[in-house]
DNA sequence: CGACACATGTAACACGTTACATGATTTG
DNA sequence: CAAATCATGTAACGTGTTACATGTGTCG
């Protein structure tokens, strides 16, 4: 629903057109999900559907699109409500308890691999996040900031499951 | 593809039939992720349409699969490629940037609501992991730790946009 | 002129999800 | 006997994604 509410955002802040729409959901993650053109207007043409926008010209050329009094409504939902908990259908995550379950024999080798990985995007992040600035690029810091949160948790969950499956870490790959 | 991966995983260590799939997923998970029937019927006829897995039995009550060498071999790629990042896509993210970027009067309330419920949440991850048996609930606790560092990182997250905003939290809810 | 940004759209697909239909077997 | 579990499947749908086709305007 990310990149539908997040059409919804712009329209009921301001008309726009499809083009519009993909540089300021692009702008707004800082760069970090970059839209297809075509996926622009199958968005529209789902939000057109369900009555949560409208188009104002019919021209073929450049058409305007603005929310309906709907369009707000499901937006304001959308802003209430707390997102959901999707962690449990994280990919990481199943793919070790699935080898915990399965009793992958290279149990280790995968969390280390997946460690490694981890840790590394973690420094590219920081590094990153040294060079910006937090008053040009706020929405790329931000990011950046849930990125670097995020990758740490994931490090110290996977040292976690390495202590409870009593696998001993090389240790090697620890900076 | 997780659904996808974790059946091939489960097939390479034994076969089974599609009920047996969904018992075993759902134990690995800990619960936490529970499949309609369905789905894993759709799952393995897309596993078959890509020549990954093979029904033994042609009979109609209890089919039989297996994993053929190719799903051996999409299975090893899953297990030595890293999760790529897919923070970047995560629904809080995009509302609270996107928020952001639009100006949205409502910031504030929207940070406190996610930071109430992703702590009650948090709370309730927290009781339940004491009263787990990490012996007898393996799959249950490392997700419980997962769901708990995630929580975490998400609520410093919450906190971090705050102060990037110079938005001042009531304070309130934060026990 | 050629490259690039602007601008719109279609067709097809991926995975995950639900609702629905059906029946056998086991257990209280 | 009724309920729960075991067991299989189809049809339809949701969001996100890609490949492809098409054309205008602008700037170096």
């Amino acid at each position: 629903m990310s990149i539908r509410n997040s059409f919804l955002a712009l329209l009921a802040s301001q008309p726009a057109h499809g083009y519009g729409l993909k540089s300021f959901f692009e702008e707004s993650t800082g760069g970090a999900w970059p839209l297809n053109a075509g996926q622009v207007y199958t968005t529209l043409s789902r939000l057109e559907r369900d009555g949560l926008v409208e188009a104002e010209g019919d021209s073929d050329d450049r058409r305007s699109w603005h929310v309906t009094e709907k369009g707000r409504h499901a937006l304001a939902d959308w802003y209430d409500a707390p997102v959901e908990d999707r962690s449990t259908r994280d990919e990481l995550v199943i793919k070790v308890l699935v080898a915990v379950a399965t009793g992958e024999s290279n149990m280790a080798r995968v969390l280390q691999t997946q460690r490694s990985a981890t840790m590394q995007r973690l420094q590219e992040y920081t590094r990153q996040k040294m060079e910006a600035d937090p008053r040009a690029e706020l929405p790329w810091v931000l990011m950046l900031d849930a990125l670097i949160l995020r990758a740490e948790a994931e490090v110290r969950w996977l040292e976690l499951c390495e202590q409870r499956l009593e696998l001993q870490g090389t240790g090697g790959d620890r900076c």
